[in-house]
DNA sequence: AAGCGCATGTAAAAGGTTACATGATTAC
DNA sequence: GTAATCATGTAACCTTTTACATGCGCTT
């Protein structure tokens, strides 16, 4: 199954920092999270994982067994820490829905900050793209094109899911993380009712 | 901005069964609809539109200006028609929502039948991808990995917002359509409701 | 005896983006 | 005058899939 256009590298750099694992155990891991991601090919993860000891941002540990190939597990550095947080925190720009959960999968290695950064971005994003489509919705509404008018719908259902949820989740997460952190003007963003 | 994996020529192709257009048009009405689906690179769609001419699946119409570019105009043909049918009607398999979206967009070219079993089918995929999700977020509940539940979470409210939408979609589909045009038993599938 | 899970990888091909080239017209 | 829109296209590069190669142990 195809996972999209998401430099793979980063997603196995972001489960490595998990907890140390092979690539095998990388395939498992995204296979048993079932469509969420999806499953990259072993012919992009190995490569990956082999660009990213190169790199030195993970190290190998093998381990040689008779009978079968040695199991090579990979760990993650600091320098590896450091670039994924660098890459976690670099603004997210215009994300499909499958690349925003799999930065997303990667939050413990975010800071709280910018974890509600993140999501609050999302936020705003996901907003305007529901105005865009209800407006396209309004303008059309006559028997313009079947496909035309379902896809539209379908896209504002989602895109008020997905507020609904982020606004239940910020909530949530504020009431968990410590208080005293508040962030800049929340209250700015629109909220998932009123689109 | 990409577009993910779907063949841009059956999107190409898609498009211009609702009208004729140029590259550009067709960039254009895929901007317009801003995020829902993409807009694939002119280094995609120039190239799509020349296979698909080459396939004999489209024509092309010139109009000369001076100054400007020649104007290129494809259309479909009966073969790129049936190509398009052919495409459309195929089975979906685990194609992720944009995929879904894209096809969705297609469906002027889609018989109603194909239309109510496209969607049938997306119904039982997502049913059974949210009942993954849950289970996944049953067995992990305790604070295991922050982003992973957060990932889990946000995958099971969107699914529920499609499933919602498909239940919908599907009775206002039922009641548009020829009610002569039952198909096979629908009450197996899931409901949205009780996922 | 066949097939699946474990476990690693490679090479070719497909598909797409990025960046460039070209050049007139219109809006600020 | 400067930027955006119109309008086409090409070539190099990047990422990812596909398909293969290898081979043991367990289950059906």
């Amino acid at each position: 199954m195809p996972i999209g256009v998401v430099n793979v590298r980063y997603l196995v750099l972001g489960l490595l920092a998990r907890r140390p694992m092979s690539g095998y155990d990388i395939r498992r891991l995204l296979r048993s999270l079932g469509w969420l991601i999806g499953i990259p090919s072993s012919g992009s993860v190995y490569p990956a994982l082999k660009a990213l000891e190169s790199q030195g941002l993970v190290t190998k540990e093998v381990t040689v067994r008779h009978d079968r190939p040695p199991r090579k597990v990979y760990s993650i550095g600091v320098a590896g820490k450091q670039a994924l947080r660098q890459w976690a925190s670099a603004p997210a720009s215009a994300s499909t829905l499958r690349a925003f959960v799999i930065r997303l999968m990667l939050a413990s290695s975010m800071s709280p900050e910018a974890i509600v950064r993140y999501l609050q971005d999302r936020q705003s994003l996901v907003a305007s793209h529901a105005e865009t489509l209800q407006e396209l919705v309004r303008r059309l509404d006559k028997m313009d094109d079947l496909g035309e008018l379902l896809a539209l719908d379908y896209g504002v259902a989602v895109a008020r899911a997905e507020l609904a949820w982020l606004d239940d989740t910020l909530v949530r997460l504020r009431e968990t993380l410590p208080p005293e952190e508040v962030m800049g003007d929340v209250s700015a963003a629109p909220a998932a009712g009123d689109v």
